[in-house]
DNA sequence: TTTGTTCCCATAAAATTCCATTGATTGCCA
DNA sequence: TGGCAATCAATGGAATTTTATGGGAACAAA
């Protein structure tokens, strides 16, 4: 599970190292899948191939000529990267985004559960008070109801999953 | 799966590279198919012989009128390309494409994840943004939801099933 | 033969891998 | 609790490998 925060310096070649925990993570995978976020937020999303699977074969299920789909395909697909991980954990960003994120020598690696974020750090600020604003709100964590009770009713009802957790 | 896109130079004898992150998508086969875009796109589609059966088996399976499949039939098989990878990784494009789609002396190899895309660089760059604009739309990215939600389903309900993904 | 194509080799440039050093953190033991 | 040792991580750079690209030789078709 991605979580937390971590700022990372960019080097004279322009790799940047993968946070120890995320690589743990990664669980000694050498390749991770960087595809851009479509919320119009400027920020990089990755994760191994399974993550992006999900939305890989979220997009494949739709029908088949459907220009919509296309559109969903050539926006992640044509954006996407497919990285190695050097064997100290480095890896290298696409020079592209580098360039549209106006990004110096820096990024913030942030954790999303079951992906992570990539972004400028400044632009991260900014976006993450925002959203922490949005978060506040009842009727955003009013959201959560629906699928906890799903949730719990599936849960064994004994309290061994309650305890050493 | 092929990600990202590349911009790759057609030498003086007609030859391109193939990039390299797609030559190994193609795991040291010597071959490639290309074949038309029949959504009414000037570009070239491409992938390994198993990639294009995807599509043949697609209209092979179709139960169009007689007439209309043969159509399809023939649209793709006559005008698809089977084409020898040399050893250093270049193919030469079908003429006649390169004249049809009025490219000079760049194309744009586009990933689409189970096949990639060739297009003359401009004629991309208007598409790829109207396409960006589309997958940004509401109803266009609603198109994941029920297929995220059917995946979800699946998921087991415990939390062991976040870990490491 | 002539023309056009394919195959193969050579080279320079670029990218990647690997190694070594430094610095930081953690764990252990007195 | 303090300090030492061991481990882990970050970083810089050298060495190696890939890749792009041009051109020549071999081959086939006309």
């Amino acid at each position: 599970m991605f979580v937390s925060n971590f700022e990372v310096n960019i080097d004279s070649k322009g790799r940047v190292s993968v946070p120890p925990s995320f690589r743990s993570v990664l669980g000694g995978r050498s390749r991770l899948i960087l595809w851009p976020d479509l919320e119009g937020n400027h920020c990089l999303e990755g994760g191994t191939e399974e993550n992006f699977n999900i939305t890989q074969l979220t997009i494949l299920r739709s029908s088949f000529g459907n220009r919509k789909k296309r559109a969903l395909i050539n926006a992640y697909a044509s954006r996407a990267h497919d990285l190695k991980i050097d064997d100290t954990g480095r890896i290298k960003l696409p020079e592209k985004w580098i360039a549209e994120a106006k990004v110096k020598d820096q990024v913030i690696f942030v954790g999303a559960l079951d992906k992570f974020q990539i972004w400028e750090p400044a632009a991260y600020e900014e976006y993450n008070e925002e959203m922490v604003e949005l978060a506040k709100k009842e009727d955003t964590v009013g959201l959560l109801e629906e699928p906890y009770k799903e949730l719990m009713a599936n849960q064994p009802h004994d309290s061994s999953s309650i305890e050493g957790r």
